[in-house]
DNA sequence: GTGCGTAATGTTAGCGCTAACATAATGTTA
DNA sequence: TAACATTATGTTAGCGCTAACATTACGCAC
């Protein structure tokens, strides 16, 4: 009879990865091997005493388990897939971290993927991800292409959308409505008596359309609506180009009195942008930034902003997915976590200056 | 004969994932399943007649390869498998850019672990990820545990340790000299002709100590060297903490009339900080960061920093992995990317005012 | 044609693991 | 103690793919 491992060189069958395999744990353990398998899933199956021994061999041969077999014998991988537009953007990295946090605890791996806000780019990254059967996915925003949408809507597996709420979820979602954000930006700048607000924005993205929608909307209420105070670029957004952005704006239009920044890094960016040209800030102009970042509070002056809760929505969604995971229906298939005004000094103009 | 697939459902035996599998394609193409696997992994090595009737019922079926069975069957996986110990810190966002933009072409995926700046989660990382059998790993820094060290040694793959450089790769390096970067800093605030040279120091990871080592060494040789104008904590930095670390260390000594802060983030909180104390920067307080992200150039006044590529970092790495799996020898095995002192602003004292 | 090298395709047997069923060991009840 | 339930372990046959060898088709010299 034929036994496996390379001992036998004579032999020219394939050979294997090198590493010991869990019937070499089997055979020093004195067991079969599915008593190992189970000693390793799910120790209360297997009694103590050769549970002991199979410890002992596994930790004698330094046996890991091959991810790969396994996955394929069970066909459950234990493999989530997470993608993101953005690896740089702090938006994400609270999020993600949230994922990384909540998935590791030696069940679920987390296989992420960057789209690079490229939609073709998911499409292809969810294709790939489904090719390895994932347990659940994580995907940002609701923008995906009709491909997109259907290849997660026939996968076998929960999927969440993250970052925004909307009325057609693919399965599950979890997020805030940055309609309702750019609103309250906006509507906090009337509030606070600023008349000719603009809107910065960098890379567009849909969700920063529709904060600028809303601060549209919250312009049109308050009577100030004028699309001339828009700016918006393609361009990533960077601190640097919060302040040119300012720059152009201010040069076209000086009476503008306050910004609506699409993030943070844009409103520290105008902020500076400010202080270079010896723009008082709020007095002079008003400032207001989306997502409230950790920096926002401690600068001078301190910064408005949109605050949102980036790391709960990431956990959030794992906590869908492992509910759905062990056969329980979520109550809500729509997660809104809503968002909460930071008001700051950049926007708290002394009573008296409001012209 | 028992023919797989659960058409036949009076049968018994195990049902697979559900989708179709490459015998599925080869049937419905006419040939084997070994020219279906050839036709997809390498074109080259079947006629176009066949190939093209293979695309097609890839296409109809809308077939994706399973890649555990792809990884099981070839002991190959073609992942590689990158561990970082934050996924927030913006240093190493930029790297796992790179690394992502490096790999993301159709053959490799990325497998991304976070250590959370403990060695003991990243040894169980390795140990996961190195049961996927890796193509490759990724490390950063060089301060692994000797098991983690003894595990990636052993490992059948390319190891790149990243972030910096040192004398004992367990494989291969790409990085820079943080004790250089420290004593470039100290070096430039020396040569500033600041007195009282302080160091704020959050999260005092072993790279950051590194780098205070080789600011005190700037000291030294400056005939500067004050321990007590040394502060760190554990605490993870931040904008605000940088303020505040600034605010202690002016307490216990107002004299201090320079800070290296181990990060950007941190000098920008002290720059806010002295803002907010009306202390004028650089004149009483000169102030230069570390990793020069982009915010630094932007500030006012713009901040002096320590430039470094990370985006570079992940890009090397993954270049090196390549040719070393495409069975090339590395010319070096630690490539040392250096780093440049960005001197702006906030260390630019009006000559007459030294005191 | 015959012989022979090369390219194209097929057959077989696993990669390392676990589902599904089978059996042995143990406890539980009347 | 027979009858049965329960628990612990084993046997067998794949999961979907590809390495290794085997075969066939094809081209080209003589």
């Amino acid at each position: 009879m034929y036994k496996r491992r390379n001992k036998c060189r004579g032999m020219r069958k394939r050979k294997g990865a090198g590493r010991p395999t869990i019937s070499d744990v089997a055979e020093k353990a004195g067991v079969s091997t599915i008593t190992v398998s189970r000693a390793l899933r799910d120790p209360s199956k297997v009694s103590d005493h050769l549970r002991r021994k199979i410890n002992n061999a596994v930790k004698k041969l330094n046996y890991v388990p091959h991810s790969h077999a396994s996955a394929l014998a069970s066909t459950r991988s234990n493999i989530v897939g997470v993608i993101v537009p953005s690896l740089t953007n702090n938006v994400f990295a609270d999020t993600l971290r949230a994922i990384y946090d909540e998935l590791d605890d030696g069940v679920f791996q987390v296989q992420l993927g960057n789209s690079r806000y490229v939609a073709k780019d998911e499409e292809r990254l969810v294709r790939t991800f489904l090719g390895q059967g994932p347990s659940a996915m994580i995907v940002a925003g609701t923008d995906q292409t009709a491909a997109t949408r259907e290849l997660l809507q026939n996968a076998s597996c929960p999927v969440v959308q993250i970052m925004e709420t909307g009325d057609d979820p693919i399965d599950m979602m979890v997020g805030f409505s940055h309609f309702e954000g750019g609103r309250a930006a906006g509507t906090h700048l009337v509030q606070k008596r600023y008349k000719r607000i603009g809107f910065l924005g960098a890379r567009m993205d849909p969700r920063s359309y529709r904060r600028l929608e809303g601060f549209k909307e919250a312009m049109r209420s308050g009577g100030r609506y004028d699309p001339d105070l828009i700016v918006t670029t393609t361009a990533s957004s960077s601190v640097s180009l919060g302040a040119e952005l300012l720059g152009q704006l201010r040069a076209r239009r000086p009476d503008v009195d306050a910004v609506f920044c699409n993030n943070d890094d844009m409103a520290l960016g105008a902020l500076f942008g400010c202080q270079k040209a010896g723009v008082s800030v709020p007095d002079e102009m008003g400032i207001i930034g989306f997502n409230d970042l950790e920096m926002m509070a401690a600068s001078h002056p301190s910064l408005t902003s949109i605050r949102t809760d980036r790391y709960q929505i990431g956990k959030r969604a794992v906590q869908m997915i492992k509910s759905v995971l062990e056969g329980e229906i979520p109550e809500q298939k729509i997660i809104d976590l809503g968002f909460e005004l930071q008001c700051r000094e950049s926007t708290m103009r002394p009573k008296s200056k409001a012209r």
